[in-house]
RNA sequence: GCCCCAGUAGCUCAGUGGAUAGAGCACCGGCCUCCGGAGCCGGGAGCGCAGGUUCGAGUCCUGCCUGGGGCGCCA
């Protein structure tokens, strides 16, 4: 068991009953889950009685008895079929809260066997909108960027922009057409959508243009000097947009993180002539194919991965196994993530299978492990894809735009129900005013207070669902200051931060274990505990939910704790430190957390 | 037609092969003179269908149904 889960009594308790089951069946797996019925409990004395031909209960009892758990548990006993529940010392727990306190990572593990690992994700297309998807793309992108370099892997994000293909020659001749003064404000301004239908509009209707373009894509394949330099307006104006969007949303990408499909361009040749090389190459009907073994197609024949054209122009797939060259090679990549819709899950498939063919995605240790990390398409509230009334698709800086209004028009009605309340309670004269309370005092930045919430909110929506699935974005949940929420938990947060502030009172010293008399001051504990082993979780399976998940448990569990138990009018003044400092622990996991999924947690709201 | 993904409460979603399937919203009935109502307690209602594996299946396997997506030179 890796020794750097220090604070978590789960790891501990399993490093323990692995010694125990190891006395009976070396290696057998305990099987140790949070439980119901006590604080953990430990199956595996079912499945090991299984194997080994006798009564689970004897089984369990032999393991109770081999392992040593006083120092931890305040009770270890058996039950039903053959279940071994534990509850925990409370001093125990305790020692271990006042080693998460003390402990600046609060509970989460620095990885022992760091690797490389390539994230590509956001990918917008210049020249064109953003859209939902770059937005999910992005927002969860981000999120397991900082996961992972929380956990100590060395992190190379890269946005795999469409900077590059046929579509380039229409856009740069239009580009011309209009004037590229024109063009630029065009771009830069954001109106992506009309220059990009503009330049499709007269490819379509104009014999002459269409010629232009396709002369001109052949052009900017041939690194033609000007045709480059005008190439470069369209991109960096794209670039200079995204950016903008990129502030606005608040997530760690950069310019120097952008390697475009152009970037690749010129290692394609190699790219086709190695797999030739390697024999995987096949001629179809002028094309030419690597046809990994298990893709069909619509008629049961084998399904090529296109590689070049029977044009002699290269596809996306050579592009992205260049890619896999390039980061596994060049970066040294041993984990490639992409961050791309579930749709593309086949090509991605294709692009990985062929990649390990050609012996370019070693296996093993050493090696190198590529992985689609899916993400399901963003319905609107009929259930249908996320469209405007008019049926085009949104555009992200409105979409961005909007969440700043309501979170603005959330904050004013939440300020005002607490005025108004407040009016109510002061019936008699002498009003005092409201103070420290829901109205941030002056000196606070309201509309950075509305982006933090109305950003936190879309984010949270996103990524606290199973990413796989497909989700209904839907602005009056989201933005909801109750349920499993942005809002509420960076309100959760504010809270708690308010406490120290309207009580005046230190951070209490973190090396004073907490006293855990109150069944909710437990519970907190345990669940405070549980931290680390929720970032590490979210890395493992690329899935920042998992991390919502615990916030939220996280915050429902303070909550408890909060109402059962008086902080500031605590009975006494050991009780009233040691709560302060379960509420300090909260409020940093609670920021940590946030902070891990790109979402700021401000101090007031 | 083939392949991939999803199907859990009225709605939105949790649920690492383990005991009685959990939240939030909505609905109904109570409570709290509270450190900022992120309130608290109680109630109804659910694993698409059928087999199988297993001591044990929402979870794994097979088939079917429903919805979404993909299936040769766009990315």
């Amino acid at each position: 068991m890796p020794r750097w889960f220090v604070a978590d009594p789960l790891a501990i308790l399993s490093e323990r009953l692995q010694a125990a089951f190891d006395t009976l069946a070396p290696g057998a797996d305990p099987v140790l889950r949070e439980s119901d019925r006590a604080d953990y409990q430990a199956n595996g004395a079912l499945a090991l009685a299984k194997s080994l031909g006798r009564p689970p209960r004897e089984v369990a009892g032999e393991v109770i008895a081999a392992a040593s758990l006083d120092d931890l548990c305040e009770t270890v006993e058996l039950s039903g079929p053959g279940f071994v529940n534990f509850t925990l010392r409370s001093d125990f727990v305790a020692e271990q809260v006042a080693a998460l306190a003390g402990d600046h990572r609060l509970g989460v593990p620095a990885t022992d066997r760091p690797v490389t690992v390539v994230v590509d994700y956001s990918a917008p297309n210049v020249a064109k909108e953003m859209h939902v998807g770059n937005l999910r793309s992005t927002i969860i992108g981000d999120s397991l960027c900082r996961v992972l370099d929380r956990l100590g892997h060395r992190v190379v994000r890269e946005n795999h922009i469409g900077d590059w293909g046929t579509p380039f020659g229409m856009l740069i001749e239009h580009l011309l057409d209009v004037g590229e003064q024109e063009a630029a404000n065009e771009l830069s301004v954001g109106d992506l959508n009309r220059f990009y239908q503009a330049a499709r509009a007269s490819f379509d209707r104009d014999q002459e243009f269409a010629e232009r373009s396709r002369r001109r894509v052949v052009l900017l394949q041939s690194g033609d000097p000007d045709t480059v330099r005008l190439w470069r307006v369209l991109v960096s104006e794209s670039v200079r947009y995204f950016d903008r969007v990129y502030a606005e949303l608040g997530v760690l990408l950069t310019d120097d993180d952008i390697v475009g499909e152009s970037f690749y361009n010129p290692m394609l040749p190699e790219v086709v002539a190695d797999l030739d090389r390697l024999g995987l190459l096949v001629v179809d009907d002028g094309a030419r194919c690597v046809f990994p073994p298990g893709f069909t197609n619509r008629r049961g024949e084998p399904l090529p991965l296109i590689v070049q054209k029977s044009d002699g122009g290269y596809g996306y797939a050579a592009t992205d196994l260049a890619a896999i060259r390039d980061r596994v090679d060049r970066l040294g990549a041993g984990r490639i993530l992409y961050v791309v819709g579930a749709p593309q899950s086949q090509h991605l498939s294709m692009c990985m299978a062929v990649a390990a063919m050609a012996g370019w995605l070693p296996k093993g240790p050493g090696g190198a492990v590529a992985e689609h990390v899916a993400f399901g398409s963003v319905l609107g509230a009929d259930g249908k894809m996320f469209k405007t009334r008019s049926g085009e698709s949104v555009k992200l800086s409105d979409l961005l735009a909007e969440a700043l209004a309501r979170a603005t028009a959330a904050l004013d009605d939440r300020a005002a129900a607490v005025g108004a309340a407040a009016g109510a309670g002061a019936a008699t004269p002498a009003p005092a005013p409201a103070g420290d309370r829901a109205d941030p005092p002056r000196g606070v930045d309201r509309s950075g207070l509305a982006r933090a919430v109305g950003i936190g909110a879309v984010k949270y929506a996103d990524l606290s669902s199973d990413r796989v699935r497909d989700y209904v974005f839907d602005w009056d949940r989201m933005l909801a200051f109750e349920g499993d929420t942005g809002p509420y938990l960076q309100y959760a947060h504010a809270r708690i931060c308010s406490i120290f502030r309207r009580g005046g009172v230190a951070v209490p010293d973190p090396s004073v274990p907490p006293v855990l008399a109150a069944p909710a001051e437990r519970a907190l504990s345990l669940q405070l505990l549980r931290y680390g082993e929720a970032v590490s979780s979210v890395a493992a399976s690329s899935s920042p939910s998992k991390l919502c998940t615990y916030l939220y448990d996280l915050a429902s569990s303070f909550t408890a704790f909060y109402e059962q138990c008086p902080v500031l009018k605590a009975p006494d003044e050991v009780t009233r430190r040691s709560r302060l400092l379960l509420a300090d622990v909260t409020a940093r996991i609670l920021a940590d957390g946030l902070e891990l999924l790109g979402i700021e947690a401000p101090e007031r709201m």
